[in-house]
DNA sequence: AACTATTTATAAGA
DNA sequence: TTCTTATAAATAGTT
């Protein structure tokens, strides 16, 4: 939009690639600040310049709409249990496994309302100071054994699903790149 | 930029609103796309539309940039060019919801770790008997609180993929149908 | 969803 | 860096 139709590939001088990125940067965040004017729309941005300045913009805020967007509550979708007439194993494989995640989730959920309610009773019998101390501190054990429990569980399950996934990317692209992309850092 | 002039105020006709918002939001994410692009910047988006409706654009990928900027002090990752704008959309959605379960559990992870902590201090300052009574009392509290949150936000995640998974089963199919599964709930 | 008259963004240049 | 300006690109209103 200029002068001259520039490539849409990197800049290769350094300094005109960092005056292009002041001056796109601001027109970025200037239309971002028109959609959420125009159509009151929440936004937010985030860039790391190519030097590596981290720059942002949000409406309302960066923070209140990254929450939004992480906390995003959903029903739960209908699961389409094509697996039977699938033609492609690895497929039903991955699905599968979401469902053996789903499972895993229902008992976690079980299990930590028991804990809820032995919570809750804890609480109640607050008036008796030593009896509570120990029950309490007993739960706290189990309480972090469960916790602990669970996040190996689901992340064992995110693995295979990961792992499943990559087979699947790799199927449907036969000679493309592997998908590093997905790759996770270990925990 | 069009035939008029308009007034930098929320657009009043909610279906001009809708059409505005769709095409600004288009607008938004290749300028985003084209600032990456040429200067090689990372750049993460996320925009709610007036209905509620959530999009994302990320390059590498949203959670790599969120996370960067969280957590500003890490080395600087090397971009591996994938532009939102990809092929292969809908894998690339999968995809990075997977990532977005990993950080989740990094994230949970963390905080179970710090609660761990509490707990153990708790555990050693047991000889103060009310003290600790009250202390692991709130401590029970906090770990409830965030077990039941970990189990929403896993929960939720695994939504969204098995939404996302339901998307690519039905873009195998030979006769496609309009991928109406992944719409997302207005919040 | 396409079209186009205009406005806006911006690549070069100063 | 900031400003100027010729031109490319985005888009508001229309069909």
């Amino acid at each position: 939009m200029g002068r001259r139709k520039i490539e849409m590939k990197m800049v290769k001088d350094n300094s005109s690639r960092q005056v292009t990125f002041s001056k796109r940067r601001t027109g970025l965040f200037k239309k971002a600040n028109e959609l959420a004017t125009l159509c009151g729309a929440e936004v937010a941005i985030v860039v790391f310049s190519p030097g590596g300045k981290p720059f942002s913009f949000g409406h309302p805020t960066v923070d209140s709409v990254s929450d939004r967007f992480l906390n995003q509550d959903q029903e739960v979708p209908n699961v389409k249990a094509r697996a039977g007439s699938s033609k492609n194993a690895k497929v039903d494989r991955l699905n599968q496994q979401l469902v053996d995640v789903m499972k895993l989730l229902q008992a976690e959920k079980k299990k930590a309302q028991s804990l809820d309610q032995k919570a809750k009773k804890a609480k109640a019998s607050q008036t008796c100071q030593t009896q509570i101390n120990e029950l309490s501190l007993h739960e706290l054990e189990k309480l972090k054994g469960s916790m602990e429990e669970l996040r190996e569980n689901v992340k064992t399950r995110v693995c295979e699903i990961e792992a499943s996934f990559s087979l699947l990317l790799l199927a449907q692209k036969p000679i493309q790149e592997a998908d590093m992309s997905v790759t996770k850092k270990a925990n």
